[in-house]
This record gives C-alpha cells, sequence and structure tokens, in this order.
DNA sequence: TTCTGACATACCGTAAAGGTATGGCAGGGT
DNA sequence: ACCCTGCCATACCTTTACGGTATGTCAGAA
C-alpha cells in the first residue's frame, strides 16, 4: 500500500468526483482513477460505487476514509517530530553533576538549555568524576559536568567558567573579621577537604598549591563535597576551601572571605562530552553552555 | 514520505548493515543506499552514522524507528479491516424488526449471521412496515422483516417463510378444548386484532379473508402487535389469529389451536432491503436468511 | 602496506507513473 | 425519442524513477 495513494483516495472521498479530485492533485483524471483501481485490487474490496454524477463511498470505502486519515496523521507527525529529532529539538538529554556544581552557572545553564529547547527532556545525574566519564563511555551520559578534568582521548573538556576560591569560616572564629583571607593562612587553621572520591581531585589541586608555597596544611577531615565540608564548617570543625560557586549556599554560622594569592588560586568548571558524539542535541547543548563562558 | 522507505529503513535498523538488508529486502545494496538518502533529505535528519563497520542510528533514527513500526501496523491493520469490510465480515448492519417478528425464525436467522460474521456489529431496530421501508430509503436500515408487504419499485421483497395462522385462546374458553378451529369459527367470539397502526396490515387480509368467507367477524380490540394480543387473550377479552411464530410466546392461561381453512390460512415473513444496495454486508445476511427459507 | 568489508557514486536499462485522446454510459433537457 | 453533457474507463504514448552492475573511497585488521 502506498501514502500517496491513501492521500488521493482521501481527496476523492472529500470530492466524491475523481476528476476534481486529480485537479486539486494536480493531476490528470486517467491516473488517479487507475490509483483508485490499484488501491481496490490491493486491498481485494470495492471503495466506491461509480455512478453517473461521480463516485460514492462503500462500508469498505468509509472505513478506509477513517484509517488513511489516521495513518497520514500520523506519518505527519512522525516526519515532524523526526525533523526535530535531527535538529536536536526534541529527544532527551543526560547530564551529569556534581555536589557543589549545582550552586553555580549549572542551573542557569540548565534553564537556559530548557528555555530553548523545551521539548527536550533533560534528566540530571548526580555522579564523581570517574563516574561520569565511565556512564559517558557507556552513553548513560550525554554531556557531565565537573573540574581538574583528566586529558583522555575520547573525552573531550571545554572549559565553561574558571572560579575564584572562596575560604568558608565559622562567624565565631576571629579569622571571619577578616575581608580577605591570604593563602598562607590555610596551614594555621583545622581544614576540612573534599571531595574523598576518585582522586586526583580538588583535594590534591589545594595540597599541591600548598605544597608549592611551603605550608603544611592540618588536614581536619574529608568530605565527600562542598555541601557536607561547608555544613562541618557550620558546626565548627574548621575552614573549607570551596569555588565561588558554593558561596551561593548560604548556612547560618558561616561566612565566605577571598583567598589572595599570587598567581590567584582558580578551579575551572568544565564539561566533558564523548569526543566522537555530533548528536545535533549535544551540540545544541554546548552551544548554549558556551554562552556562559567568561 | 514513502511506505517502502520506512519498511526498508526498518530493516536497515535491525541489521545495521545496508548490504545484509538489502539482501532481505531482495534488492542490491546501491538503491537501498539512495532510498536512506532521500529519506534523510525528506525528513531533514540524519538518520544514521554511516561507520567502516556498518551503520548505527542516530536518536533521530531511534525515534523514527518507533514511529516507522507504528505507522507499518497500523497500515496492515487498515488493509486487513478494509478487506474485510469489503467481504462484508466487518462493519455494521442495522436490521428493522417487528412486535411478533422476533419469536419465529428472526432470532435464528441473527444468531446464525452473528455466528458467521462475528465482528459485524448488530443492530436492532422495532420499526412497523412504514417506518421500515422509510428507514432503508434513508439509509437508516440495511434490512427490515414483515409480512404482506407493497411492491415498490426501489424496495425489494424476499419471502422467508410462510407461516401458518393459530388462534390464541383463553384456556377457560370451552373452544379451548378443541384440537382445530374451523375458521368459521372466528366469527362466534369477541376478536382481538393487530398491529393498529401502519394499513393495510395484518388487520386487514385476516378481514379481508373473512369477508370471502362471509363471516362478520367481532372486533372487540386493535392492539399494536401480537404480545399484547396475547396479553389480552389471557386476561379474557377474546381471541387472537396469531402467526406461527407467535405460539412460542408462552403465557399462562392461553392455548394456541391450529386454524382450519381451505385454502390453509398462511401469512408470509418476507426480508425487505434497497433493490440497488449491492453491499456485501447486506448480501452475507442475505444468503444467512436464504438458508432459513423452507 | 595490503587486504577486506562497508557505504557512496556513476551510469544504464526497465518498469511504473503520468499525460493526451478517446470510448462508453446514464440522465436531463429539447 | 433524441441529443447533449458530465463522468469514469481504456488505450497508447511519454517521462520519471527505481533497481542493477561496475566502480570508487575509506578505515581498520593482518
Amino acid at each position: 500500500m502506498d501514502l500517496r495513494h491513501l492521500k488521493s483516495f482521501l481527496i476523492v472521498a472529500e470530492e466524491l468526483n475523481i476528476g476534481r479530485a486529480a485537479m486539486r492533485l494536480h493531476i490528470s483524471q486517467p491516473p488517479l482513477t487507475r490509483q483508485i483501481q490499484q488501491l481496490e485490487e490491493e486491498l481485494g474490496a470495492t471503495l466506491l460505487i461509480r455512478t453517473n454524477r461521480g463516485v460514492e463511498l462503500t462500508e469498505a470505502g468509509l472505513l478506509l476514509v477513517e484509517e488513511a486519515r489516521n495513518i497520514l496523521a500520523l506519518t505527519e507527525q512522525a516526519a515532524e517530530r523526526t525533523h526535530k529529532a535531527g535538529q536536536g529539538k526534541l529527544g532527551r538529554i543526560d547530564v551529569g553533576i556534581f555536589g557543589s556544581g549545582i550552586f553555580g552557572v549549572l542551573p542557569k545553564i540548565l534553564l537556559a538549555f530548557r528555555e530553548a529547547y523545551p521539548e527536550v527532556n533533560i534528566v540530571l545525574h548526580n555522579m564523581n568524576k570517574r563516574e561520569q566519564i565511565d556512564a559517558l563511555r557507556q552513553r548513560r551520559l550525554t554531556v557531565g559536568f565537573n573540574r581538574l578534568l583528566p586529558d583522555e582521548p575520547d573525552i573531550a573538556v571545554e572549559l565553561i567558567v574558571k572560579e575564584k576560591l572562596y575560604l568558608a569560616i565559622n562567624s565565631k572564629q576571629a579569622l571571619s573579621k577578616k575581608k580577605e583571607i591570604p593563602w598562607a593562612e590555610i596551614g594555621n587553621h583545622p581544614l576540612v577537604l573534599f571531595p574523598s572520591g576518585a582522586r586526583p581531585s580538588f583535594i590534591d589541586w589545594v595540597l599541591d598549591l600548598c605544597r608549592a608555597d611551603g605550608i603544611k596544611p592540618w588536614v581536619a577531615q574529608e568530605v565527600g563535597d562542598a555541601v557536607n565540608g561547608v555544613a562541618l564548617v557550620a558546626s565548627g570543625f574548621g575552614i573549607c576551601i570551596v569555588p565561588e560557586s558554593a558561596t551561593n549556599m548560604k548556612l547560618p554560622g558561616v561566612v565566605y572571605r577571598p583567598l589572595i594569592r599570587n598567581p590567584p588560586p582558580e578551579v575551572d568548571l568544565s564539561c566533558l562530552y564523548r569526543a566522537s558524539d555530533d548528536s545535533p542535541i549535544l551540540h545544541s547543548f554546548l552551544a548554549i553552555a558556551r554562552t556562559f563562558r567568561d
């Protein structure tokens, strides 16, 4: 069965006159007559009763009109949806996020993407760095966000923003009176560090900076992410070094102060994706994400 | 969009290899490659990622697989259903019946038809003779059943059975002791006649018979149909002439006795339909009905 | 490097689809 | 009663497009 035949048949059923229907279809009458004949032969059913004043529908014809309307509507919709999917306007995107990532530019990117592509279903997955890379390779993720990413050949990494570092301090501590904290001060207080899993990570980068400056940090506790770190600061465990985005997390008894060092300490927030992935949804997403680059 | 292209695409999506898919479709590889290319161009979306080991589906392709499965299944079903409708195996038939018709051969015909054509929806309409003919002309009925039908050029009438006449008698009457009742006896008892509407009808035919025999009937009451007539007999209104089929209606206090006359009094049960109607459902139905002819 | 397996391209022949002209049939008007 | 008109069907021709064969191109494996 041919969709063109169904379309023709529908027009004939509307006009009840093969000649007029042929005009509407921009073909001449004989081919249309033949199309209907072929359709009837293929279906093994008489669809039209030919009269001298035109045609009328049989019951089989009447039934086929309903079915054909359905089929053609479904087909149009399928074409439309496939086209949209091809442009990255329809579908699903799995985004890997991490603990403190949720406070900074990431929600702004997600919101902008949702507004630009409302028919793309955004699914968020909380994962650490290692899990994100594995999930990307297994196609469980389309894109991930993280910091301090290793250079792997099949995973592309794009810097989104560099964030300055802040020190989370319990407001009862004298240190909280200072407007800015010199980097060297880190060595003088018990330190809460994160994240605990998936080395090397933010922890190691901080420790490397300290080693470079000849500072011996006093590590009081390792925690999973910035949220837990700042929570411990609130209850007086010590100080905690966090990226700027985490300062959006207001907790009672915690203040944030900029850390001063030369060169200024900055940590990246990057997105990562399969280098070989050229799916339109990913690239629509990356285009939005890039507008948030400094 | 072409259904053949969708079919081809589905096979390609199953094989993930254009060459193998072409073999399954019994065509060579280049035309299939072109079909997919045309499909992609028409939809404005990349459906396949060509690799050196075959092809894989894009998200748009994955979506189209689902849509295509739907469309093709619906199309097959439409063809199947239309074919059945063309054979009179699927659809709807509107059958006009009348009061006492429901007791005799009519339910047997309906049952046989329902068993032979289970996918045809039988809709019954209780109508008198005039209403049936009008409804047929307006296509609200496919076929009707009635007695003593007038000869009209556009309405075909086919005799199904001739029924002998019986007399419904209250069992308290002395008359009920007789095994058979001579026709002339009718004049000696109060008579319940039916149907009341749509003259000429059964009533007139009975009165004509009486007139021919020189009998003056004593008409006690006219009622709408045999059911009401026999009910009045049960409560002692008088006697009532009924066709054989109505004797299936057992009411307490009513007995049925054959009426004897020369020639024997018989009334027809016929079906009627539009003479120009050659719809397969009607003719399937008529074929079943004819098997019940004597 | 070469070989293999896969998809893409070029070109040709045939089959299917459309166009023109005409036939056949049934109603309605004269 | 006849012809005229409108409509669908048929015959025949033209054009389109679809499939087949041969070949190109590319990437990964031996």
